[in-house]
DNA sequence: CACCGTGCAGAAAGCGCTTGCTGTGACGCT
DNA sequence: AGCGTCACAGCAAGCGCTTTCTGCACGGTG
């Protein structure tokens, strides 16, 4: 049997209910009084039952943050960003919290899923990163999902993803669009004409808004958009590189290859370099994110950075209540674009 | 109000006692009933309460994931490979199940305050990652803590950290000590004689280990080992940076640096770079862990693969009882050496 | 001196679920 | 026909905590 209150009350010769409140700091309790229970918790090496407590307080101090790849830095370094401000051991501000990092990957079920064990367990909050998927029924079954969160108390924050209208959820989105475009600005500005575009997965939001973004670009300057130039693949390096040979398959002419994401990128350099190209001398190679690893490829990756860190802290601190939501519940986080030596004017 | 078993029950025209059993799939029901208590569920849009059903079933279905920094992809990839075997959606087998990561931020408090909390929540499981502190207090009391969690019946899995013995504990270790002493064996075998070793923080298992290995390759081959040639920093690029510089300042006829791991043996490339060096001609450098990035760097990094992708499938298989323990419930990880373009022959 | 606010502590009623035990018909056996 | 068996369903007793309400002692007030 383990140790219950009902136990730590009869060694401190009070009642549970006193113990209860010593130990949730909720209730005046006479000095003397508090100590003597503190130290009968401390000898029977008591521990609160977190299921009996929850159930009875009608309330639970699990946080929820659904990530679609924990092994991919741009969700880890959100997730450690949101996770510093929820508490949890060491964030000292009110109560220790436990965040519940949910892997996806990527898949819409899962996350639904995820989201009724988080329904299940009374979560305090939820976060949400990354891109939402846009098939129309399970948006709408997230939406429902998320709208029942809220009824229910627990606060829904989304972060790095597009608003969710009418489910009372924060949203901090990234400006998506904007940052393609700049970028793609940035390659037409330096004199590439023939770019290539290496799309994330169909039917994810990012994907569709970087792609318009390129877009955009593209016909701000007058540049015809040639869908032979674009193709769909994965977030990750080696989806980069098999997407790169396509590319150089349909058009050997292209001088620039712009990526979904830094991953990707990374990919079509090696691709590229594997076809004998130099980087940016015969093509140049753009990015999005600006991850930490971006940095130490060779030539180092023109990128757009995103905020992860401190947009993943403020997510943490809305869904603490511990920030005001951004008015309208909608907030933009915007990208910079970071010019490094992966671009270059094109040859000749 | 949320909606109750009971509503369910009096929806279905059954008892409580049926719709959990219906719920839990534990005890025989008649396929009608069941089937008119699943439409009940249904139509009331009934989600169990996990607190409840914890307290009631003195489980839970919670398990915990202590990593010491999950923007690291060391730990993400290990999070990840553990969390696909945990279940949670997706991992079909066996009862959903909410993997939970921890980020301890390498704090020795904070993994102790995970695990008290993890062991109010009656954690069904338990898996932590990397090295651990060896203060002796540290090691103490969370080897007291462990054996606490395994009493009350909680499964405890050490991944990638060294064996506590006498805590029921079961630990995929990995071997530090023989891959780093292979890696410097490689740096020997290629004529290096001044080699620089960038060590991680004191006090932590996997420095010790992976800088024991180290200084055996050295002996092995005669070569003195000197305490100038060895600085300790973070696990971090920047930490790598500066404790190559710092080196340098020591000793600038070093022909080789074996960092703590790949990020700390990047940071230690751009000082070199930034130094006017060049890698491998004027010095070779090597890492550890072999991260993803670490292909994609300039030149790509010799390191030795951690198999942190299996080892971490394996873990969370054992913690799910889906495995047998390994005899003597403890198995030694071996990584791999492999050499690639910053490691070559000293200059001269 | 009677009265009331105040500061603490206890009694007890749940929170919503699980599960051991107790029926209760239907069925097959002797 | 009588009875044991089986398959299923319900009863009710908690699981260990929180919290409302009540109780009590004390001291200041009119």
């Amino acid at each position: 049997m383990t140790v219950t209150l009902a136990d730590v009350a009869a060694r401190a010769q009070v009642s549970p209910a006193t113990v209860s409140r010593v130990l949730n700091g909720n209730y005046p309790v006479a000095a003397s009084t508090r100590e003597r229970v503190l130290r009968a918790v401390d000898e029977l090496d008591y521990v609160l039952n977190g299921p009996a407590s929850s159930l009875a307080a009608a309330t639970s101090d699990l946080v929820g943050i659904l990530v679609h790849d924990i092994a991919d830095p741009f969700f880890g370094i959100m997730a450690s960003a949101i996770q510093s401000e929820i508490g949890g051991p060491g964030g000292r501000a009110g109560g220790e919290r436990l965040a519940v990092v949910c892997n996806t990957g990527g898949s819409p079920e899962r996350e639904l899923t995820y989201l009724t064990l988080l329904q299940r367990q009374r979560a305090a909050a939820v976060v949400l990163t990354g891109g939402a998927v846009e098939s129309a029924p399970h948006a709408e079954a997230v939406a429902a999902k998320l709208r029942k969160l809220s009824d229910a108390g627990t606060r829904v924050v989304l972060c790095g993803r597009p608003p969710a209208p009418d489910t009372g959820a924060i949203a901090l989105a990234f400006d998506n669009r904007g940052g393609a475009r700049e970028l793609t600005e940035h390659l037409i500005g330096l004199g590439h004409r023939r770019l290539g575009y290496i799309a994330g997965p169909l039917e994810r939001t990012t994907t569709r808004h970087r792609l318009e973004g390129h877009r955009a670009a593209l016909e701000a300057h007058g540049i015809p958009v040639d869908d032979r130039l674009i193709v769909h693949g994965r977030y990750d390096r080696q989806s980069g590189y098999e997407a790169t040979l396509e590319l150089l398959r349909r058009d050997t002419s292209l001088t620039a290859v712009v990526a979904a994401n830094d991953s990707v990128a990374l990919g079509a350099c090696a691709a590229l370099r594997d076809s004998g190209l130099r980087i940016p001398d015969d093509v140049s190679v753009a990015g999005f994110d600006d991850l930490p690893f971006g940095i130490d490829a060779a030539p180092s990756l023109t990128t757009v950075r995103l905020p992860l860190s401190d947009a993943g802290a403020r997510a943490g601190r809305i869904a603490m209540g511990r920030e005001e939501p951004p008015p309208g519940d909608l907030a933009t986080v915007r990208g910079e674009l970071m010019v490094r030596g992966s671009s270059g004017m094109p040859r000749g």
